[in-house]
DNA sequence: TTGAAAGCGCTAACAG
DNA sequence: CTGTTAGCGCTTTCAA
């Protein structure tokens, strides 16, 4: 058996309840009586049982964290910033990989609630209308992060991925290629078709029609990246220009093409996108859109801990700022 | 107000006692009752309180996983080992990031009893005594990942680091390098310590003693990794081959050397340490030493529901087989 | 400034 | 097979 705020009170000679106060920090103690029971407390070696104090309470101090795949460069760099301002508000994170499987997806939505968590942050890819129903019936807050809701009725934290993709586009066309090739994965997100819109204005905005041979899709991996690229050399003429969905997309595609004995950039320029330590770690390193993920991480944790508040939020769907980086895998204008 | 059993209870006209039941799968229940509670537990929506569950039952199915930092290509994949079993188990997992910051560490230690955790894993690099009172006076099981605690007191999931360093070492010496350059990190792990002891074991046995200028301490980093390349190409005649801590760090040197024109493995061999998903993504593709973090994870939560589970554990200490990657940053033999 | 007492929602004997 | 009844350890009025 553990002790108990009540063995303690015993001990000190003062009742459950003042023990209480002083364990949570409540004023209305005589600091003599505090340090009494504070001593006891330390002598008992009392520890407060969080379980109770949440049902009594109804409030956990822990938040659930829902993201594809933790061992992702990507999402751990996201899961990374929600704890370090989680831990900063005094929350615990429980955290659960759903693999973007819908049925897993709700089904941990479900445990969430079921373990009273105060708020909730969920990442994945397809946000579909039951996922919808679910988050916004929910009984406690939830953000987004990373993930855009077509609705627009979850608050979420995201950058303008249709920009992000123009930008970086435009960027290879200004450079001399009509129409760079882009790669990316099959999966139908949001954030993709956002990527897929800027990629395709400008296209349509600098020559007219977009050449559908020039997209290649894949999987988000490193290795379909080289497959990319292998599909790309296979092409006669090809475009002198490629613009990878990520990151590892374009470290693949760069080594696929330098294991054919194509230089990058000098023959053939590739643009990533979302700047992951992996952007430096390659050689040439990686010209890539910065989609700043550990702030996308926190600033969706600090909006969970305003509506866990209740205090007023102006805007419910957060768009920070992303960046272009030339690096050296692209060429200089 | 949410729903309660009582709710569930007093509407299926049955008693808070057969509800639980039912929601528990205890076959104690009529199929008849089953259905009716199940139907409306359907109808009132109603989801159980875990918190209140894990009062009465003083069991909360979630455990507690301290980690270094979950951002870290290397953790992360543990990470994910983890939860798949933890999941596989009916578990969730309440996941802190420790910085390897020895206070923190000790408050996350506590902070996860308080929440009444069933059980623990932990990762990090040094285990003092204190951290040994700590986890061995421990409430509920407890196992370390990837982390050795000297005294051996703690359960844990490990891999040979000695060995494994011995036959990294010995690979290089074999292929012609006397004494490889050592890069790793100044951190005190006791794990640094056994890689350490492996490769000045392989020199020991091959050419009698260790020149200690050969040993570069920076930090865990890949640019780490690229100054530790510029300090050796700053050696007068050094050695022809590096055996660096981690694959990171490895692959700091690779690129830093190349970008001193230095070739990779033609004029310098690099072997590195864990096989993360970078020993591919770089060219050349790295050798290294195989530690299957994923498993490790895995295996450290399995043997965690088994002490949860109070099953009998033969061994307390496992030590899962490594092995040698000989791939392109090495030459053939 | 302190204490008494009523829950929070559920489990787990125990009885029947 | 089902119901009654104590708690689990803490917070939170309400009174004093």
């Amino acid at each position: 058996m553990n002790i108990t705020i009540y063995d303690v009170a015993r001990e000190a000679n003062v009742s459950m309840a003042t023990v209480s106060r002083v364990v949570n920090g409540n004023p209305n103690v005589k600091p003599a009586t505090r340090k009494k029971v504070l001593n006891t407390i330390e002598r008992l070696g009392y520890r407060p049982n969080a379980v109770a104090r949440g049902l009594a309470s109804k409030k956990t101090t822990t938040v659930g964290v829902i993201i594809p795949d933790i061992s992702s460069i990507f999402f751990s760099e996201l899961a990374r910033g929600i704890d370090d301002i989680a831990t900063m508000y005094k929350y615990n994170i429980i955290l659960s990989n759903s693999d973007m499987n819908k049925e897993k997806e709700i089904r941990l939505i479900n445990t969430m609630f079921e373990k009273q968590v105060d708020g909730l942050i969920y990442m994945g890819a397809t946000i579909t209308d039951e996922h919808v129903q679910q988050l916004k019936t929910s009984p406690v807050p939830v953000a987004l992060a990373a993930t855009i809701d077509p609705t627009e009725t979850i608050p979420s934290v995201n950058i303008d991925y249709e920009q992000a993709a123009y930008e970086a586009t435009s960027y290879l066309i200004d450079n001399g290629t009509p129409q760079p090739i882009y790669v990316t994965g099959v999966e139908e997100s949001e954030v993709n078709k956002k990527k897929y819109q800027g990629y395709v204005r400008a296209i349509e905005e600098s020559n007219g029609s977009v050449n559908n041979d020039y997209i290649i899709n894949v999987d988000f991996s490193y290795e379909s990246g080289i497959d990319a690229a292998n599909q790309i050399t296979e092409m006669d003429n090809y475009p002198k220009a490629v613009f990878a969905a990520t990151d590892e997309l374009a470290l693949g595609v760069i080594h696929g093409l330098q294991d054919k004995g194509i230089k990058v950039p000098e023959d053939v320029e590739v643009f990533g996108f979302d700047n992951t330590r992996l952007a430096t770690m390659v050689r040439p390193t990686l010209s890539t859109v910065v989609q700043p993920m550990y702030d996308i991480g926190a600033v969706a944790m600090r909006l969970l801990t305003k509506f866990m508040n209740k205090e007023n939020v102006e805007e419910k769907n957060v768009v920070l700022p992303h960046q272009i980086v030339k690096r050296n895998s692209t060429k200089e204008k």
